[in-house]
DNA sequence: GTATCTGCAAACCCTTTGCAATAAG
DNA sequence: CTTATTGCAAAGGGTTTGCAGATAC
């Protein structure tokens, strides 16, 4: 998978994982939020360890280090999408998974029918496409997605699991 | 919205319809199902009325004129989707549509987020980039999804509901 | 101190499933 | 007649919510 990158495999650097802390924290406050240690772990587990992820296997992250509670996450993941470190994207395996927005380029996702695993790719053949469309259909995007599922490059040999 | 139509608003003309059902007996049978009432109104109100719906429209209008219940709509529409009648498409707010597969051309979607209708477009540059995309990442495409969400064009001076 | 947040468990929504009654062939 | 299919209601997953106790500020 020559330019594609699985994001789990690419964390913040600690400046910038220390910043992205600082804009969470400064969200919270602008908003009369309560900067908690939950918060705290959830974003930080989110920008250390995960470019991309669902609730579960943020929960067992999170539970391998301390306890808490899942309700915890699913109120905390709506505050780091409102302060524009994480975006929420539904995959076609039909729960949501997350990925964090704060340096990264656009892209979109391949995913492997087989292994699971999400790869990512840019084309900017897409955003010329969405435009193109908006205009001529006189529509207001607020977000757009694309998906191609399959079978990445390891698994076309293998038998399906 | 030029281009774009409600599938809804296009039904198969008689002709297709009669030649559409033949291919879901011609499937049921095939495969030792039987061809009952229930899945013969349910191709039936799927072919006539919509072009793109979820489990909640179909239930609606389909009980509207018999009794009918919703186990019967869930197992009906894996084989309508076997039969090649029938596609299922995740969108964005999480829950499964679905779309005929007959006598349509390849398409993608834009979703308006206040009146919550589905429109469709078709952008040649998604194949294409989809071609590029799988040839340099050695992929093997199985399917692909491309969706815009956003205000159409008569929900934009409107306030969200 | 006081209002917000947490964890728990119950509620929710959409979808699937077990079972006894019904209908297809 | 025999077996598949139906409707119901209960069970499933993932997600949300009400509430009493804990905690940020």
């Amino acid at each position: 998978m020559a330019a594609t990158k699985i994001l789990a495999e690419n964390p913040r650097s600690p400046e910038e994982l220390g910043e992205d802390l600082g804009v969470f924290r400064k969200y919270l406050k602008s908003k009369g939020f309560r900067v908690t240690r939950e918060r705290e772990a959830i974003a930080e587990c989110i920008l250390r360890n995960h470019g991309h992820f669902d609730v579960d296997e943020l929960f067992m992250t999170l539970r391998s280090k301390k306890p808490i509670s899942k309700a915890s996450i699913y109120r905390a993941l709506p505050l780091l999408i409102e302060s524009g470190l994480l975006v929420a994207v539904y995959l076609e395996d039909g729960h949501m998974h997350y990925e964090r927005a704060y340096g990264r380029e656009r892209h979109s996702h391949l995913r492997c029918l087989n292994c699971r695993r999400i790869f990512e790719f840019s084309a900017p053949e897409l955003e010329q496409a969405e435009k193109r469309i908006c205009r001529q259909e006189g529509f207001k995007s607020k977000g757009s997605k694309f998906e191609i599922w399959g079978l990445c490059s390891n698994c076309q040999g293998e038998p399906k699991k």
